[in-house]
DNA sequence: GGGAATATTCCC
DNA sequence: GGGAATATTCCC
């Protein structure tokens, strides 16, 4: 059973790479199309062979969200219509009815585990909030019923502050300065950079340091050397005098 | 099948923390005595309670190693006789007989997967090495047929510098904690705080780099002399004899 | 072989 | 909820 949603998985993988993947490599390379987690425009294949026409290549997004959307999808039930887990009636959010069986029943079909709490924790990876105290309901912005397109827009949080790509630094900085939607969440991301920054710099600063420790020692000991280097060559020659 | 394994593991660990952690904890940090990765002496648990007397606790060697040791203990065979995946003659390495079979029959019984190049993937990241271009040899110096507690020194090899010596991590997160402190009330003041330090840091870290420059260009022309000074020594010499 | 992203586990 | 270690996957 597991088989069958990780080939369904794989065949599209599959068939993303069928695209020219060195050009695909350059050309996002070249034009960082790969930027913001979206749709991108770039090459395609046709039967005749490569052809350089733009189009609407949809990224694939991470499995766990696929896998989330299409367990949503399949609907499996305990009893005649009471629904395991489903979307909520909004749409835009999803409730576990049955923890129990959605661990034993659903999970691992789609996931290498059967723990509740390995997937609470993916969805809060994925920045999905938990939106009422009395029942298992989930939700993210980006997520919801019949926007399986969606998914490509929700990413993970980033673990480390260390990983921050280069070219995200410099925007992030504008973006802090222009954007005006909500001007408190920015200063505290911006702030939390800071700190971030900060905390790396100081990282840095102390391995320099001791870096610059290791190089002193070794100077301390060429100079040594050089020292009986010198003081045996005038012996030597004294004594040969 | 899978479950047994597991279930064993788990019993492990649970007998593990029935030590009384916190103190183990704190016991931990202030002696230091996890450093190097090997055999602690700690507290223990009695029954009467908590005792502070010292006991060689065995610590649990990572998951991945302690099923790759057992899977060799187990031993299964293809055909009568015929081992699937085996310890070496020398008892010092193992070897992988029959890489199909082992991908599908044993990997699936003690991993959550059944790629052979994913156990590869694992065997790399803990210093295995393949020893042998015929045949699927691997060896580590601590992993060794009769050992079993030897594996508890082998650990991952980590991927990020970033790693710190935690008596050094303790210093450097100091100040970000008493930053975070009132993080609410004065963010204008901090913040700006926070970026003053940071261009200070920015400024260090330039000052450091140009004096790792300097040291190194120094090394150099230490070596330089020295070199020379002993060549000119042997020519001294020469010349006077 | 190994870097890096994602997944799973464990712990606070 | 999330940090961090370990596991698995994907890619070079």
């Amino acid at each position: 059973m597991l088989k069958k949603v990780e080939e369904k998985e794989k065949e599209k993988k599959r068939k993303q790479s069928n695209l020219p993947r060195n050009i695909l490599k350059m050309c996002e390379n070249m034009m960082e199309i790969n930027f913001g987690d979206s749709i991108i425009s770039t090459l395609s294949c046709d039967k005749d062979g490569l052809s350089l026409k733009k189009s609407s290549l949809l990224k694939c997004p991470p499995p766990f969200l696929l896998k989330t959307y299409e367990l949503l999808e399949e609907g499996s039930e305990v009893e005649d219509g009471m629904k395991i887990v489903s979307w909520n009636e909004e749409g835009n959010g999803f409730v576990v009815w049955f923890p129990a069986e959605f661990s034993e029943l659903i999970l691992p079909r789609y996931f290498k585990h059967n723990n509740f709490s390995s997937f609470i924790r993916q969805l809060n990876t994925y920045g999905f909030r938990k939106i009422s105290s009395k029942r298992w309901e989930f939700q993210h912005e980006k997520f919801q019923k019949g926007c399986k397109q969606m998914l490509v827009e929700i990413s993970r949080k980033k673990c480390e502050p260390s990983v921050f790509p280069s070219y995200l630094k410099s925007c992030s900085e504008e973006n802090a300065t222009t954007n005006n939607s909500s001007v408190e969440e920015n200063t505290n991301e911006n702030h939390e950079l800071l700190m971030e920054e900060n905390k790396n710099l100081k990282k840095e600063k102390l391995q320099l340091q001791m870096q610059i420790a290791e190089c002193k020692a070794l100077e301390m000991k060429l100079l040594e050397c050089l020292s009986q280097c010198m003081d045996s060559q005038q012996n030597k020659v004294r004594r040969l005098c």
